[in-house]
DNA sequence: CGCCATTAGTGGG
DNA sequence: CCCACTAATGGCG
């Protein structure tokens, strides 16, 4: 189908050059959410995008491993709110305590985090040497950054406004020195998005630049198990701050490692999907595409 | 009831 | 001052 494989192959997901998959996606998550209340069909759907209803249930089951219908199940807030439901986790959850992300659920992100201190950071990242990269993904192209620490930062683009997300994820840290290396950012790109890759014996190493506030609560959203999700009020009480979701919420926002620290996993109480750095609509298929692998 | 819109309280940066 | 929250309140089918 595309003769332009990269080095991401044979995986069920949409890792094709440029994240075509994701655009079809991306439209039709944007059009149910703009016309939920009128139901528009799937031929509905597909004529609207200029393509065949059996071409797009074909490009939808490759993408989210679900028929259109069942995502369109997936993506509801009668779902979202499934989500949030019952389970509480251990507080001191051992997994947590190894920095693992998730009690061991077979097909999970495994991921060690690593806070860097306030004062190694303070200075804008001076001394620190930031390598980055685009890369093709399940949600858009990727911008993926590191350093010699690990996994800094992974950001998301859409067609032509790659250059957007690279300023916003710079100015976290103006005086680092920025350096393309795509064939060292790649190797990060291919673990993280293909769920093949994950495994508890390699865990990804993750460096987190933050508050002690702000890494409190990213660490919070480290425990959500994949395809699970939490209110911003349950993270808040867990880290000890009851009354702070508001907050909460703003230091999520500032996640800078997007997907692999899952923000998508934290909703509002009503199961509503409240806001995303990088769109709700990605927030919302990066849901449905977790539902359909669950 | 249920579904908005508005408001006040809230804590971190 | 800003904000990816939330519980309470009041209006309107």
């Amino acid at each position: 189908m595309n003769a332009l494989f990269d080095t991401i192959s044979e995986s069920a997901v949409d890792v094709t050059p440029g994240g075509h998959d994701y655009e079809t996606v991306r439209k039709v998550i944007t059009m149910l959410s703009e016309d939920y209340r009128d139901q528009p069909g799937l031929e509905t759907i597909a004529g609207e995008l200029g393509m065949s209803p059996t071409g797009l249930q074909k490009t939808f089951t490759r993408w989210a491993g679900l028929s259109p219908k069942a995502f369109l199940q997936a993506i509801t807030l009668d779902h979202a709110k499934t989500l949030l439901g019952r389970e509480q986790l251990p507080l001191l959850d051992t997994s947590y305590e190894l920095g693992l992300s998730g009690p061991g659920r077979l097909h999970d992100l495994f991921v060690t985090h690593e806070a860097m201190s306030p004062g190694e950071w303070k200075s804008g990242g001076e001394g620190l040497v930031i390598r980055h990269g685009f890369h093709p993904s399940p949600f858009g192209r990727s911008l993926v950054m590191i350093t010699d620490r690990g996994l800094a930062g992974v950001a998301f683009a859409d067609e032509g406004k790659e250059q957007t997300a690279f300023e916003d994820m710079s100015a976290r840290w103006p005086k680092a020195r920025y350096v393309e290396d795509q064939q060292a950012t790649a190797a990060y790109a291919k673990r993280i998005f293909d769920p093949a890759e994950w495994s508890s014996d390699r865990p990804l190493k993750v460096v987190l630049i933050g508050t002690d506030f702000q890494i409190k609560v990213w660490e919070t959203l480290l425990k959500i198990p994949f395809g699970k999700a939490k209110s911003y009020s349950d993270i808040a009480a867990e880290i000890g701050c009851p009354k702070a979701s508001r907050a909460v919420g703003a230091a999520i926002g500032r996640n800078p490692v997007s997907f692999v620290v899952p923000c998508h996993r934290a909703l509002g109480k009503s199961g509503a999907l409240t806001g995303y750095h990088w769109g709700v609509t990605r927030k919302r298929a990066m849901l449905g595409w977790e539902a359909g692998k669950a």
